[in-house]
This record gives C-alpha cells, sequence and structure tokens, in this order.
DNA sequence: TAGATTGTTAATCGATTAACAATC
DNA sequence: TAGATTGTTAATCGATTAACAATC
C-alpha cells in the first residue's frame, strides 16, 4: 500500500466519498475518467484529487486518466474493503436494531461475530444474522471470535465499563455513537465517533445563520 | 448574536461540543470555567477556544474566565436550540424508526411536525408521537405546518423526486442520510448529511492503517 | 493592588489550489 | 507525433497556535 505515513483526516474522509461515486460509474458502464471529469462531477478540484491520491500511489496514466475499475479496486484496498474486520456490536436498543438492520457491514469492511445488550426482553432475539447475548458472555465470545472492532450503541453511563471490559479482551477499535470519550481513557484506541446530535444542532446552526442572511 | 458573517465549519463543529460539555459540567454545579481548563479537559487549546468564541462575540470576563450558566446559554442561542424548528420525517424504516425513537429533537432544536413512508404497513402506526402518512399527504401537511426541515431517511433513489417535493413545498433545510447529493441540485439548500457507511469505511482505513505501523 | 485571564493581533502550520514538466 | 492528463513542486489560502496588551 506504501507512502501512507500518516494521511491527513481531511484525506481520509474523502475516500468513502471516491469509493462509492466510482462504484456508481462502474455500474454506469464508466470506463475511465479523468481526475478532471472527476472533479466537476463530485464538487471538488481536479488539484485536489490527484494530490489525494498520491498519498497512496500512482493509480492514474499521464494522458489517459484513471480506470474506473482498477481505481475503485485501489481505494476499496485502501479503505480495508479487501478483507472483513470481526466485530461485536454492543446495545441493541432503537440505534442499535437500526445500525444492525439498516449498515451493510459486510460491503463497508466488517463482519458483526457477536451482539449483545443486557435488556432481559431483548436477549435471545435474533438480530440481522445473530443472537442478542447477555453481556455475561462478552469475554467468552471475545476469546473465541477475536473482535478488533466495537460498535458502541449504549448510553454514555453504561459505556466506560463496557469500554475497559472490551480493551481487555482485545478490542482495538471502536465506532463510538455514545458520548463517551474513548481516546481521552485510551488515547491508543482506533476511534470514529458519530455524534448524530451534535450534527442536528449543527444543522439548526446553519438555519438560523442562512435566516439572519 | 452580530459578527457571525460565515464562521467556518470547523467552528460550527466545535460549538455542539462546547454545548454538551458545558451542560455537563453545570449538571456537576461548576459555576466558572477558563479557556485554558475548558481546554484541558476536552482536549484543545485555550487559544482555539477563545478563538472559537470571539466569532460570536465577548461572553468572558477578564481575571475570572467564563460563568458556565451563561455560556452555556449563549452557545445554545448560537445554535438556535432557543425556538424549535418545525421539521418532517421523511422515511420510517429502520432508520426513520430509530431516529425518531432515539433523537431527542426537542433538545437539539427541532419540533417533528410529520412523519411519511409509503409502505402501507407503516402508514397509520405511531412513531415518537406521530402518526405515520403516506406521502400523498406530504403537500397538505407542508402547507399546514410549515416545515423549515427535513429528515430524509430513505433510499437514494426516492430522494430525487421526494426532495423536489419537500423543496417546492417550502422545506429549506435538510438532515440527510440518503446518498442523494441535495446540494448539487439545490445549492441554495441549507444541508447536513450523514453518511453512516462513509464513517464506517474511514474507521476500517484506520484500523488498517494501525495495523500497518 | 497583584494575579489571572480574556480578547485580539501576529506567527506558524497545514491543506488546498495553481502551475508545469514528464509522459502516455 | 500531438493532445491530453498525470504526478509533483510551488504558491496561496485558511485554520490553529503563540504572544501579549487590556482589564477584571
Amino acid at each position: 500500500m506504501a507512502k501512507n505515513e500518516s494521511v491527513s483526516m481531511s484525506v481520509i474522509r474523502r475516500l468513502p466519498r471516491y469509493y462509492r461515486f466510482l462504484y456508481d460509474e462502474m455500474q454506469n458502464g464508466a470506463v475511465r475518467i479523468s481526475s478532471r471529469e472527476l472533479a466537476e462531477r463530485m464538487g471538488l478540484t481536479a488539484s485536489q484529487i490527484r494530490q489525494d491520491l498520491n498519498c497512496f500511489g500512482e493509480f492514474g496514466q499521464q494522458g489517459y486518466g484513471y480506470s474506473v475499475q482498477t481505481l475503485y479496486k485501489k481505494i476499496g484496498e485502501i479503505l480495508g474493503m479487501d478483507e472483513l474486520t470481526p466485530a461485536v456490536l454492543v446495545g441493541a436498543g432503537n440505534l442499535g436494531r437500526a445500525v444492525a438492520q439498516h449498515m451493510p457491514f459486510e460491503t463497508r469492511g466488517f463482519r458483526i461475530v457477536g451482539v449483545f445488550d443486557d435488556a432481559p426482553q431483548l436477549i435471545g432475539q435474533s438480530l440481522a444474522g445473530n443472537t442478542v447475548r447477555s453481556t455475561d458472555e462478552l469475554e467468552a465470545l471475545c476469546a473465541e471470535r477475536h473482535p478488533v472492532a466495537a460498535v458502541l450503541c449504549i448510553p454514555k453511563e453504561s459505556a466506560p465499563a463496557l469500554v475497559a471490559r472490551l480493551v481487555d479482551a482485545g478490542v482495538k477499535a471502536f465506532w463510538n455513537f455514545s458520548h463517551f470519550d474513548i481516546l481521552r481513557v485510551y488515547p491508543q484506541a482506533v476511534v470514529e465517533n458519530v455524534h448524530l446530535g451534535d450534527s442536528l444542532m449543527a444543522l439548526s446552526y446553519q438555519i438560523a445563520a442562512s435566516e439572519n442572511e
């Protein structure tokens, strides 16, 4: 994969968009695309796209552009879509269930190998191909399936104890829907926060700002 | 509200975090806080916090710091939390239901005044205090309740037609969970995208990158 | 008053854009 | 070959950090 010594977050966050766009192009039968066209269609600059891609290698051909299929495949590899990271889902409430049922984990690089919740009425239920287990079984399942990541759909209050147990059980990465600040306690963890409420407040700000124009 | 002539997105995205942090501090009985302490506790720099706040006004007091309660209230006003923006929720599938049940819209500046879906088995059901309506009733409800925003929990394919109808009906802002690029078609719209799949792929990248260290 | 901390200006750092030689 | 487009270096722009006078 080469020369990826600390690629900036700005670049990383654009990779999934490239990946999705190229997939759509591929489905539409596109064979080649230039950075100029990609830029136009995605609302970026051609310079930025070439800079972004050159963080990871040389995927184009002068005078021709990029092969849609090759570039798609390469970005998929960069994103780690070519191997499924085992993950557990912790919290099977409203949000956890929606995430489990809605998110195509397998086409986003993950495989859910266990689902946990403590509510008695949920334990034993089936959820997107998994049986909801009591968190009592967390350590046993981790010992067996070695999940690398955890999807955290639990309230802030339950998070510290559960994250501690997950880290002890070898979990290194978190898709964190809770407001618990994992990195503050485990600086070495890989954390991707999803703060839906923050996003909604940012929308509210933008509405207010657009009204004050 | 004053001097908010185009505040940068980087600043806007930090405001909800300040808001949440200050709320917690308030609950814990904190009365005053300095930018230095705020920075330490939130993992930012004091300079950045003061710069951020000074985009909106002067909320502190030299030699003292900031009143937790006053600052919380001010940031709430900046974010538009003091008045509830009427919004409709479009799409009551897995994701839409979870969002409706999980998100405390009222404490994030919004009020859901209508929920829509086209699946016959959903229409008529109750969802977080709203009755799910057929999208046939969209225009009628908009004429009556004048929603300013729409929460879009629908597949990409249904989005173009529905967004067109919503824009025609006076909706100006979108909390967009779909992959439809609203801004490309309606550049004047206010759009906050939530691409959960992109976030998950970004996590996958970071895991892969941390393994290559 | 003296100490603390703000608001704000200046310096630095990083990301985006522009330019262009290399080359398919 | 000539035209097109890349990979990459240089220039610009914006965001973060540092410094410090103002002042509570």
